[in-house]
Parts: structure tokens; sequence; C-alpha cells
DNA sequence: CCGACAAGGTCTACC
DNA sequence: TGGTAGACCTTGTCG
């Protein structure tokens, strides 16, 4: 490898100041992102099991990386479904950086949806006829354990469900850095993340790029990677 | 080798 | 009632 070809390798994070900028790279990955949300809209004609696995992918990515993530639900494995709290965390242990926390939170969540909805999550999902309350049902539930606003439009957007952003601290950077919203570098209050979303939502629109693409682009600006 | 830092936040307790 | 510190806690990467 000769060093004269250092300008074909991309260099992540890559700083967007403009939105013009965004315009072009939406261009270069369309086709890629395109393809991502056509594999999440896949997901929710799988069953139920394989939704619930999707959630505590979701509880285990929270604060932690993708990978990690991966890892985690890839450990639990065939235990997810029936697991003792003690089973789920002896699995997680050493694989996941919150190995207690999150064991307990998986397992507290999978008997409260047991209890309550039988773990049938598409009839449960399908039930609500407005998005917000579809997203509350999930972040403001205390049952569901692990699951914030974040994780609930993370969950929702895996599974096919559009127009939810997902305001992780990339996203938030950016949009920041970009003069879109007003952010003060700390998590968000429920409110908060309800009103981020609508700036973030009209910058979308102003750009003419999809919100769930610009979401994806995003991220990948910061990570290089076009993943869940 | 080692310290600093980031990794797709959420929970509980307490104002 | 709504907001905010502190806890959770490990692994990989980079200089």
């Amino acid at each position: 490898m000769s060093s004269s070809n250092k300008l074909a390798i991309p260099r992540f994070p890559i700083e967007i100041s403009d939105p013009d900028d965004l315009i072009f790279l939406h261009q270069l990955k369309k086709d890629e992102i395109h393809g991502r949300l056509r594999e999440f809209e896949k997901k929710f004609q799988e069953d139920d099991s394989s939704i619930f696995s999707e959630l505590c992918f979701c509880i285990l990515t929270a604060n932690s990386s993708a990978m990690s993530g991966f890892r985690g639900i890839e450990s639990l494995g065939d235990i997810l479904l029936k697991g003792t709290r003690n089973a789920l965390r002896a699995r997680l242990r050493g694989r996941h950086r919150f190995w207690r926390t999150r064991a307990s939170y998986i397992f507290h969540t999978r008997e409260y949806l047991r209890k309550t909805c039988g773990l049938k999550l598409k009839e449960r999902i399908v039930s609500f006829s407005d998005r917000d309350g579809l997203r509350d049902s999930f972040a403001a539930d205390p049952g569901i354990k692990g699951i914030g606003y974040k994780e609930a439009s993370h969950f929702l957007r895996n599974i096919g469900f559009r127009g939810y952003a997902i305001l992780d601290r990339h996203i938030l950077g950016c949009l920041s850095r970009l003069g879109v919203i007003d952010w003060s570098g700390k998590g968000l209050t429920p409110a908060n993340y309800r009103r981020i979303e609508a700036e973030l939502r009209n910058f979308a629109s102003s750009v003419g790029i999809d919100m769930d693409e610009l979401d994806l682009l995003l991220w990948w600006s910061r990570t290089g990677a076009i993943l869940k």
C-alpha cells in the first residue's frame, strides 16, 4: 500500500457545516440507505419472538456500542424467551458493559409483556392508531425497562415504522453544529425530545430529504456505518 | 504500555 | 409535576 491512496480512504467523522453537503452525501449514499430501510420494513413480517428480540437489542444498545448490542443479543440466543434473570445475567457477563442491569431490564420487560399481552408484540403494536401513542406505549411505560424515547424510536424504526427521529449524541451533535437546534450536550427530557424531533422534521423537509434517510445519513457521517 | 475518551441512554432518587 | 444529578460499569481505540 502506498501513501498516495490516502485520499480514497474516507475519514470519519465527516464534519458537515452546510446543508448542501448533506444533499451531496445523500445522493452518494442513497441506495445503501434505501436498502437498509427496506430491511427494516421486512422485519415486521417476522414473528413475535423476532420483534421481541429487536426490542432487546435496543435495550442492550443504549449508551453502549452497536457492536455491544449485536454481541449481547447473540450471546442471549435461545434463552431470550425462557431464561431466568440469573441465566440472562450469566450470558451477558463479560460480553456487555451493563450486564447486570440490562439482563434485569430484559427479564422484567419480558415478564411484563407476557403478562399484559402474552408477548404478542405485533398485536400490541397495531392496536395503536396514533404514532405518538405507540411510541409512548414503549418509552413511557414503567413496565418496559431500558427503553426511553430514543430507544423506543430506534426500535420502531428497526421494525419498519417511519417518521420517528432517533436523537442520539451523534445526531444531536450534527444538528447542533449545523445550527438546526440548540442542544446543551446533555440528555433530553421527553418534552425536549419531541421539540427537537419536530425541528429535525422541519429541517429535513427544508432540504428535501426524508427524515428517516437523513437520520441514517447523519449517523453514517459520524461513524462511517449504516447499521441498525 | 498507559491514560484519555467514546461507545446510537435510561433509571432512580431527590429537589 | 417536571427537571436534573449520579449510577450503571466495560471494552476498544487512539495518541
